[in-house]
RNA sequence: CCUGCGGUGGCCGAAUAGUUAGGCAACAGACUGUAAAUCUGUCCAAAGUAGGUGCAAGUCCUACCCGCAGGACCA
């Protein structure tokens, strides 16, 4: 695989890559690419986390880059998540969140055999200069910045937090660090850490990230889009101004699950929780199920998509490309109905392998494990 | 540690001590070939905790807990 074709694998469908130039520069000096993604064990993982992610790991294990899957559970301690304590949070870290990315990987068509997995603990024990990295990033990174940056931990500005949550971006840096990763990979909301990862890099005495020459480098960002959630935003039609902060502040949220399809989610469930989406006939600026189309269905550039429709509504539609189905529901030849159709029974197909692998009793305990924990209270 | 203000349903938010606020959300129907919007209807309670005073306490008193603001301390 040359150069360019590498390239082009990793950054494919990426919202965003920080930057292209460091990640050229990066694979011509023949450094090894290793990437890393950290997640919270914050619930269950949806098709954002579970799905979108996932697609573009295999793209980067095709492109011969080491993948590392971070459980963040020191994080999630930090975020009070689940019942606020550690001990829980690692425990079903092994015993949910990481047999549960490795259901995502395989409804993504990968082979979870090609990834690794680290838990924050054990990297922190196995790493004791760790917390030296920790204040060189915070002796690098004004106050104010970090209290902008805690919107990474789903907290927003002035909003009452403690101050461990100060340690999160912090920590998020640091990890980065400690794992020697070059490729640090997440969603869009999760800039705000990276770039602090990569304005400290060079200033960092303690595990400097190293190019192959030994050389201090900044790691390369991969952003992916967020995927839109299934509610209608609060003000409709949206002002023009305000779409991308719209756009982000409507993704998937776990505290309203029908807005968010789980992975594990049942065929019923998905059938529902699409049939009750907002989908404005012709309407492409904000419209979560085309969103969805885009961004899952037709990640693969060789797709082709079938929507079965009833003869009286014209019968059914093959699609090779987004921008034939796209322009198709603009001029309102396509129904949403019979999109969110065709998307739901695609959603239902794609993830079986996920729920399967989930019917094993130990994960279906821990599953039930985490739901109970995260069931909004009544 | 001190002072002041506050703590009401999933969320926001009213009520001179005297018996159902209201809104959002949710849910169900109607209308749409989806959803939304719009109608119609439904369901939901509690008072941070523990005591006290009163015929009667969300409302007054005391203590404690939590939050916010300020202050004190800083040899």
């Amino acid at each position: 695989m040359t150069t360019e074709e590498r390239i082009k694998l990793i950054t494919r469908n990426l919202e965003e890559v920080l930057t292209e130039e460091n990640l050229k520069e990066l694979i011509e000096s023949g450094t090894p690419l290793r990437h890393y993604i950290g997640f919270e064990i914050s619930g269950k993982p949806h098709l954002g986390s579970g799905l979108a992610l996932m697609y573009k790991i295999k793209d980067l294990v095709d492109a011969g880059v080491e993948c590392t899957i971070f459980v963040a559970d020191w994080h999630t301690w930090i975020n009070k998540k689940l019942d606020g304590k550690i001990e829980t949070i690692r425990r079903l870290g092994r015993q949910f969140w990481i047999e549960a990315m490795k259901a995502g990987y395989k409804a993504a068509g990968g082979d979870p055999e090609d990834l690794h997995f680290v838990q924050g603990t054990d990297l922190y024990r196995n790493h004791p200069d760790y917390w030296a990295t920790v204040v060189e990033v915070s002796q690098n990174t004004s106050l104010n910045r970090m209290l902008r940056s805690i919107s990474i931990a789903g907290r927003q500005e002035g909003e009452n937090v403690d101050f461990a949550i100060l340690l999160y971006p912090a920590m998020q840096a640091a990890d980065i660090f400690a794992l020697q990763v070059n490729l640090v990979h997440a969603g869009m909301e999760q800039r705000k850490a990276h770039v602090i990862a990569q304005d400290t890099a060079l200033k960092i005495e303690t595990n400097p990230l190293l190019n192959k020459e030994g050389r201090k480098i900044k790691p390369v960002a991969l952003h992916n889009h967020i995927l839109l959630g299934l509610a209608k935003p609060p003000v409709w039609p949206i002002p023009e101004e305000n779409l991308r902060d719209i756009k982000i502040s409507m993704k998937m949220s776990k505290s309203k699950p029908d807005t968010a399809v789980f992975i594990f989610d049942s065929p019923e469930e998905i059938r529902r929780k699409i049939n009750n989406a907002f989908a404005p006939e012709g309407e492409v600026k904000f419209n979560p199920i085309l969103d969805w189309a885009k961004h899952l269905i037709f990640y693969y550039p060789d797709t082709s998509f079938t929507i079965q429709r009833e003869e009286r509504w014209g019968g059914d539609l093959t699609y090779t490309s987004y921008d034939d189905l796209e322009h198709d529901y603009i001029v309102k030849k396509l129904h949403p109905q019979d999109l969110k159709k065709a998307v739901a029974e695609w959603l239902v197909k794609t993830l079986q392998p996920a729920r399967e692998y989930f019917e094993e009793p130990q994960r279906k305990k821990a599953l039930e494990e985490i739901e109970s924990l995260t069931a909004p209270k009544i």
